[in-house]
Order: structure tokens, then C-alpha cells, then sequence
DNA sequence: TATGAATGAGAATTCATTCAT
DNA sequence: TATGAATGAATTCTCATTCAT
């Protein structure tokens, strides 16, 4: 759970320390959670630091002695976002060559989902600002970390198709959690989409013969 | 306007300005691309009525005499883009039966991202706002009259599946529609969406023969 | 009475409008009044937004309509008092020759005095910001204008002399203008000051012999 | 210190880091230096207490049990300049009698001078607040010391001329003091103001043999 | 005692919307 | 009717000061 220490852009590099008392780091997660809570209901936008400020049940002052700023609240829960990413990725990669194209999707969607199913993520990850940076930051590291595990997985893939592969992948993971809300809980549109991520990577990664891009 | 302005003869060149008495249709639409082209640009949040405005070259106050409010401006953007969709899908229909799965593939997928990149829609649809009315209204109306397209094609298909695999190619769509400004033109991802439809389409409505793998 | 349209550093260029109707202009003189006053009374830092609109009998809102920000005040009140500067060097650049040292000194003593006299100003000369380019641009615009003048009356006086002098009579000046407020109206002070200009004039403008240095 | 420390054989590292015991004398003087020099950069109302604290390695909890408000820091700084003030003045007053104008001049620009060069004050006794009480208070008294030393140095002054000269010598000095930082170090200005103080005070102090020019 | 944390009254600024001329 | 102006609640962020451990 990082605090950015925020150096970026403006004139006061106003120092905000780390939580150093057990009780900082009580608040710090708390906001945390309330403030990727109020950005799911109500976008980065929409969401107010006085209403993180109250559902954390923090003060409006203490909050910004934590998070100097709107941004760096959402800055955190990104990066924390990316932290698991690595070790998640390299337990897949253990046993990934055994793995059935099947398994595989199966695992990877899975894995995806559930990345981007962290409170606030995707929001913020759409948000209409000058986020421009942080995410394609955060989408690119995805995306090779992603594109990586599919060259182990099929050694001879080569790059640029990877890529474009992991990309597609990533799409369809985010397109299901971005609507999941949405999707009532019978509804079989998820499970269509595991099927047809399936059926892509089957056409990209399976046989040689089918490897080829359909003619058109 | 018959001869070049006259600046400095005559008494009033007021004239000069931009078409004042403009009839409402004009002025309306000018609005609505403004409108558009500035929640595009900044979402519906970050989009002001100042602005669309001044890029409409409309005063403030005009402007509230055509749309009472800013929703209505979102609002109309939204009903407008689901006018030409009985058209285009009506035209599509006449000869859906004829088509291949392959073609089918491609008429949905151009006349659905056509629908989506129509300025505005898109950010609009994704606003974190109480819009799941019209949100939900818009979905459904487009399932629903793809879903139709798709059961015209696939007659033995039923109902429910087909709902769901209008879902599918809708937010497919979408996310191609939604992302083409961050791929670069050269980006084969577009493609690798529209071959992933394909192969999506060919599995759930294909024939048992087409459901083969396409012999090289 | 400029508005400033203000450029400058940041992010939104929203148009501020200059007031078009007399209700405006009226608005905006008074807005200007009331923030010389208030920042006479408490500095730059002092001067509240809503007590300027409070003074000035406007809405915090119509204050910022028609100056997009704090800084946009204070850059106008600075920037018209730049305005009068030339036509009164003029008037007293057309004389100029005539006049004796004594009465060059009185004349300068006056003009510039005046000048700095205006409500607020000297306040925002002398506000700790950011302001160096503004403080700057005036305090330079000034120097050159009156070292012209000097070099007008005293026409064997070369540039850099000019302007050291230029800049010695000016800090006389807003010297006594600065503390006027603290010297009761009998001090002899002010008087001190006209009087010591004299001397450093008569000794810098004088007959040539006296116009060296004294020899340390 | 006998040795160099060890950073890595003992058990508690701990007294590597800033002396925390320092005794009261120390901290006091830390701090006071801090805040001198961040109000000379940003001035009063733009130093913070934490900017001062974090500056002189004080916790802002320890900062609070010696100076218990942001105006007792100012007040001491100030306070504290008033204390070197006598003695130099003192040291002066022994040999004033047998000094030219020119060698007074020199030497009381040169003591006011750095007086008011002690970081911080300048900025303080400019400031926008409700400090007319201690500001009028350092100047008054600075005014009367400076009056006695004049009127030693030039027994038949009378009071109340005494105490304009004073203010004017002072004034001068500020000025310079104040503006230091802009001059270049080339620019001459500050060398203007001693000659133009020096010529005041022959006019004002001086014989009537000395009053005339001097000849070259 | 030392110090990290809590507090909350403001300050600047924005913007949708209404209104008066 | 056209439109410049008025409105004010809402929002982000600051900082001196106090407190609890």
C-alpha cells in the first residue's frame, strides 16, 4: 500500500509523509477503500474528497495530509493495482507450457478479470482527463507482461503478433468487468466471451495451419 | 451576399457577423456538433455550456432557448443516433439471408462502429452519471434490433442466444470504436477484433458444416 | 480600463469577456475599486476574493466573470496605472529644458509620487510572488521612461548614469509614497526627501565640475 | 568525535541522524534561522510552519512547545535584531565626535544597513498585517537611537530636526536593503544612495564651511 | 517528552441556470 | 426576441494549531 510522495508537475512540493502510526495506516487504507468505492459509483469526476473524507469517516484535512491531492488518491489505487500484477503473472508462467489453449484462457481471463475487477480501477482507467500517462502505463505494462506469457506459452510466436494478441485479450477481460454491473447474474454474456476469447486464441496460437490470418 | 463587405460605407455592418437569424434548425444542429465534438473531446462532465456555446457560435443564453438544459443536449445526441439505426439495419436485413457468415461479419461490425463513432456517443454512453435510463434504453434498443438482424439471418435461432450474442458483437463494436484514437493507424488490433467477431459468429451461428476449420 | 485577457501559464484559456453593457462596466469599475482598496488595506495576500465582491456590492460569481481569476485583478490595476505614464512624461517632457533642477525635482516628485499612489499599487509592487515578471516589466517601463526625461533636460548625460539616477528617484519616491500613511500629516519627512533629491539631483545634473563623483 | 562513526558494528545507529538532544539553545537558533530565511523567500504569510519546521529538522510538535504561534517567531526574530542595535550604536557613539559627515555617513549606512539585512526582517516589517504595533515599535526605536547618535555627532540638532534625519537616514537604508536582491551586483544604485545620503547630510549637519561644494 | 495525527475554518475558483433589458 | 449579466452552491485544497499516545 504505497503513498505517492507526488513530485510531478506544479510549485509547492508540499512533503506528505507515509502514514508512520498504526493509526495513519488504518486511515490511509480506509480512504483508500472509500475512495475507490465512491469513483466505482461516480467516476473520478463525480467523485468528491468530501465524500471519500466522510466514508473513510476521516476529516477533509487529514485525508489531504495523506493524499495531497485528488489525483494521487487515484494515482495509488493504480499503482497498487500493478503490484500483484507481477506475481500473478509469474505463477501463471510456471506452469503455462503444460497448459491447454482452453486452460489457458481460462486462467488468463480469470486473471485479468480479476485485476481489473479492483475497486475503481476500470473507472479510473476510462476517465476523460490528462491521465493519458498513467494509463497507458499501466495498460502497456499489462500488455507485456501479457504478451510475455504468451510467447512462453507458444515460444514461437513472435512479437508484434503477441502484442496485438495481448491487447485483444485485455480488451475482452476489461469489456467484462467494465459492464459486469450491468450484466444481470444469470446472464450468459460473460461465459460468451470466455468462448470467444477462446476461439481467438485457437485461431492465433493453435496449430500452425490455423495460425494463419483467415483470407479475406 | 452579393458584393464584398463594405466596412466602412454604410451605417450598420452588423450584417457582417455570423448568420444571427439563422432559422432554429440550423442553429440546432450547429449546437449539437459543438456539443458533440466537445464531450468527445472532454466528456460530458468536463464539457461546459460556455463552450459549446462559443464553438457553436451561439450565446449563452441562446442556447438555453433550444435546450433547456445540458442533459437535453446529451439527451438529443443519444435519440439522434438511434434514428438512422432502424435504416441502416432495415437496409441491412433486405438482403441479410444471401450473406455469408464472413460478410455478415463485416456489415455488423461497420454499421455498428459507425453508430459508435458518431461524436459525443460514445463518452456519453460511458458517463458515470444517473443516466442508466437512457444508458439502458439505447442498449436495448440496439440489442434488441441486432438481435432481430441476427435471428433474420439465422432463422433457427432463438431467442435468448441470440440476445446474447447481440451483446457480444455490440460491445465488441464498442471497444474497437472506443480505443481507435489510442491505436495508431498502423494497429492491427481493429483487424484481430473484426477476424475474432468472425470466428465468434461462425461458431454460434454457423452451419455444422461451416463450423469446420477452414481447410487451408 | 482593460481587462486583461489573460494567457498565461495554464490549462483553461476560458474567455473572460469584457463587460459590453454600461451595467458591466460599472460592475467591473467598482470590482477595481474595491480590490485596490481592500489590497491597499491588507496586501495582495491579505485581499480576499469575497471581500472584494463583498465591497464592491458583487456576487463572488460576477466577480469572476469578469476577472478570471485574483491575478488578473492585480495585473489590471498595474497595467492602467502603466497607462497614464506616458502622456504625463510628455507634458513634462515638453518644458522640460526650462526648468531648473529645483523645479524638475518638484515636477518629478509630484508625477511619480502620483503615480504610485494610486490604491494598490504599492502593495503590489511589493507582494512576495511570484510576481517578478509584472514588478519587472513596471518597474523597467518606468526607469526607461524617466531616465528619457532625465536625459531630455540634461542632454550630455549618457545612458547608464541615466538610468541610476532614474532608479534613485524612483525609490525616493515610493519610499515616501509607501509610508505616507505612517508619516502624520505634519511630518517634515516628505518634505526631507524632495529636498534630498534636490541635492542628489543637483549634484548628478549639474555643472560638470560638481556632476564627478566625490572622490571617496 | 574521536572516531568515525561505525555505522555498522553498533547496536543503535540511531545517533547517526541529526542531533534530536540538542539542547534548547541549539533548536531555538535552528528554527529561527529556518524562519528567517523562509519568510525572506516567500515572505510572512507565505512561510508555513511546517516549511520552517521541516527546515530546521524540527518535528512540528517540538516547533509548537518553543514558539508557541507563527507570530511569536516573527516577534522574536525581530526582537532579536533590536538587540545588536545598542551596542553597535555605542560602539559608534565613542568616536562619532571626531568623524567627518562622510565617515558618519559611511559607517551608520553600513551599521542600519546590516541591521536590516538580518534574514527575515525586512520582509516582516513589510508585512501586510496587524503589526503596525511591533513594526512602529523597532522603527521608533531604531529612530531614537539613530536621533541620539546624530545629535551626539552635531550637539546643537535639535530634536525634532534630529528625529526627520534619522527617518530619512533610515529610510535610505531600508531602501537599499530591500532591493538588494535585484540590483545586479555590478549596478551602482546602492553607491548612489550613500553618496545621495552623504550629500543630504552635509546639508543637514554639516558646517557652514562644509556646506559648500567641495571643490575638485 | 516527543511527535504523528486530527481538525476545520476559510480561500480560490467553476459552472449550470435564470433573468432583466 | 436576443443576450449580457447575475447567481451561489459546490468543489478542491491550505494551514495554523491542538491533541493523544
Amino acid at each position: 500500500m504505497s503513498i505517492s510522495s507526488h513530485k510531478s508537475s506544479a510549485k509547492k512540493p508540499r512533503a506528505i509523509q507515509a502514514p508512520q502510526r498504526s493509526n495513519g495506516k488504518l486511515r490511509v487504507a480506509a480512504i483508500l477503500e472509500a475512495a475507490a468505492a465512491v469513483i466505482d459509483e461516480k467516476g473520478y469526476e463525480g467523485a468528491t474528497m468530501a465524500e471519500i473524507a466522510e466514508r473513510s469517516c476521516t476529516k477533509i484535512g487529514s485525508l489531504y495530509r495523506f493524499f495531497p491531492n485528488k489525483e494521487s488518491l487515484a494515482d495509488t489505487i493504480v499503482v497498487n493495482a500493478r503490484q500483484n500484477l507481477d506475481a500473478a503473472f509469474n505463477q501463471l508462467d510456471a506452469g503455462v507450457n503444460a497448459l491447454s489453449i482452453r486452460a489457458l484462457t481460462d486462467h488468463l481471463m480469470a486473471l485479468i478479470f480479476d485485476l481489473f475487477t479492483r475497486p475503481g480501477l476500470i473507472k479510473l482507467l476510462d476517465t476523460d482527463r490528462d491521465w493519458s500517462v498513467k494509463r497507458e502505463e499501466f495498460r502497456s505494462a499489462l500488455e507485456q507482461r501479457l504478451a510475455k506469457t504468451l510467447m512462453t506459452h507458444t515460444p514461437d510466436l513472435s512479437k508484434k503478433p503477441a502484442a496485438d494478441i495481448a491487447q485483444v485479450v485485455l480488451l475482452n477481460a476489461k469489456t467484462v468487468a467494465k459492464h459486469r454491473a450491468y450484466f444481470d447474474s444469470a446472464s450468459s454474456v460473460p461465459d460468451e466471451f470466455r468462448d470467444m476469447t477462446r476461439l481467438y486464441l485457437q485461431s492465433r496460437l493453435g496449430s500452425p495451419v490455423s495460425k494463419k490470418r483467415i483470407p479475406s
